[in-house]
DNA sequence: ATGTAGGCGCTACGCCGACAA
DNA sequence: TTGTCGGCGTAGCGCCTACAT
């Protein structure tokens, strides 16, 4: 815990103001998150959101939450700006972006053009390695793989003995980390000794968790880390109530729709969930959505160049949280299940399913 | 930091559920802070809840947020409902209340009864000591006041060499901190020995900040701990962006106004700030409002037993956020500024300047 | 009365190969 | 190939007093 002043960012007050490493929030964030282009066409869901925030801050949508009628269930909106974004404290990924819908013409007449969300853009040069509990314990060091360290560390000197070298990655927060990497052992292996532990303890490791290493095409080192989804430790941000939050989000929708104007939104890829099936509509209170609460989820140990990267729109359109570009390129994994009427204007034959 | 079962809590998950310790929530949060009575009438300024959140947002409010013509400046409320809590985090305490808007008819006729919100209720048998270099350091333990020790601590067994005992101490979330209390040194002194790094450790303390003991009546001892005013590190939720939480702070309100329903907001203290004077009304948004912004703080070299406890009704009746129970038996410590209005209602004269 | 520093025992952090799986 | 362990050297934690303020 030595390493307070990169640990400290007075920048960092008011959330994350450099640009961040795309590639690197990318690998953070998982092959099925992408992230949709600015300058096109999405779909938001306050139904969607509303759960997203619910599960975020582990309260159930009020009842007596007043409904806004004018609030249709679904707005086709203009994506005018994405940030992306790491949480000081946890690392945590997410996206804050500006939503403008269409008028209401617009919104009938809305012809979602053909475009997917930039494809998630995993790096090529990295590997993924879920910690073991002697990466993390203070006996040892950091076990590297032994592909991943030929594959994305620099090449080591082997006319030294034992051969090493000092690696230099940085974070999402551009904080900088200093590892020694050395090859030794019977038999022979790839460790990361010196620095790992201020590591683990800085970034709060635990077995289970994930570091990511990237190489990049300007020969810099990069370093992620994907937290195992321990039961959400996410406090109610004691600020507003969750009545409020929910109300605001609504209202901020609504606003925006009536007068043409801009709204920002979070997106944060973490309360996603695992697939669990699709679930009823709310005819009370969301009638007509196209809203499906389908969550879907990623093994995590697929991770690394194992196997072969998916994107969220290949496996489930009407998954995308909160945005819905249009299908048309898109192969379904699994047919769509028959009887559940298909979004508005979209064909079942357009959705090329086998 | 090898107390993390006693750090961490399950059910604190969704906030604090169990009763907190009311006497050592009143401590923590400070002479200045009193939390009005349930059943009691108090106004809610709108207003300054939106600058609240504005400032734990580090966010000020956009100008393109819409304006709620039907909520009212102040609304007077019946307050259903008052819990202390804390944060799991950072121990930081907050209240959170349940309101419920008089209909229109009572707002005009609404005569606000002289109670006053509970008068802080701070401990008497306790001490606060803010700490040292020496305090934080790996190198050494807490050295304890001598008075405080000897009223606050139980009396030591001088036949023993050296006296010593061990104390257990429980904090806000009820966890259990045990310390070694010793008396020893040339001169002799109180010292706190083995448990206090962990404590510190585990807290995140620094020099500057503030532990405070209590000794209450059923004989226990409690722990509690004022942060010093670093720049606060409040990230921005990254769930709701600022200006929907204004809108649904807005919406909230004026929903429960409209239907005379309840609502409900978080009170946290820690955002009060120091005094920096009267800002200007804001005649564009919020028209005929008695909302000000004045600001109030307390020093911390003044706390514990050598300054007598001052109430924050004593100081400003109109700077009470979000309460405002009636001022009738308070005595303002300076007077008001002439030229500006007094509360609806409410002579001068009844105010009792000097 | 109490903050800080020197002295110094001893815990546990962390680097090493030896094993297995 | 790589997770865990026993083995150790040693940095620094933490208990003590001395000294200054």
């Amino acid at each position: 815990m030595r390493l307070s002043s990169a640990g400290f960012n007075p920048q960092a007050q008011e959330g994350e103001k450099r640009v961040l490493n795309s590639e690197l929030w990318h690998a953070c964030a998982g092959p099925l998150v992408s992230l949709p282009a600015v300058g096109s066409r999405v779909v938001y869901f306050p139904q969607g959101h509303s759960e997203q925030v619910a599960a975020s801050t582990n309260k159930e949508v009020d009842a007596h939450i007043p409904n806004y009628p004018s609030l249709p269930p679904q707005l086709i909106c203009q994506l005018h700006n994405v940030t992306m974004h790491a949480d000081v404290e946890t690392d945590e990924v997410y996206a804050q972006m500006t939503l403008q819908p269409l008028s209401p013409q617009e919104q009938k007449d809305a012809y979602l053009p053909a475009e997917l969300g930039t494809p998630s853009k995993q790096p090529t040069n990295y590997f993924c390695k879920t910690l073991t509990a002697s990466d993390t314990s203070t006996h040892g060091g950091f076990s590297v793989p032994r592909r991943a360290a030929e594959k994305v560390f620099p090449p080591l000197d082997f006319s030294q003995q034992p051969p090493a070298q000092e690696l230099i990655a940085r974070d999402l927060h551009d904080n900088e980390w200093k590892f020694r990497h050395i090859f030794r052992g019977q038999p022979k292996r790839h460790l990361l000794t010196t620095g790992w532990s201020v590591f683990v303890s800085a970034k709060r490791l635990v077995a289970g968790d994930s570091v990511l290493f990237i190489w990049n095409e300007k020969n810099q080192l990069l370093l992620g880390i994907r937290r195992a989804n321990r039961p959400q430790t996410v406090m109610p941000s004691s600020v507003l109530s969750s009545d409020s939050m929910h109300l605001g989000l609504l209202a901020a929708a609504a606003h925006a729709a009536a007068t043409n104007s801009r709204f920002t939104i979070f997106y944060n890829p973490s309360y996603m969930g695992t697939i669990t099936g699709i679930s009823d509509l709310d005819p009370v209170r969301w009638p007509n959505s196209h809203w499906r609460s389908v969550k879907v989820g990623w093994d995590e140990s697929t991770a690394g160049e194992r196997q072969p990267r998916v994107s969220l729109w290949e496996i489930e359109p009407l998954t995308t949280f909160p945005m819905y570009p249009s299908p048309f390129p898109l192969r379904l994994k699994r047919p769509w299940p028959p009887g559940l009427p298909s979004f508005h204007g979209i064909k079942d034959d357009d959705l090329g399913m086998n």
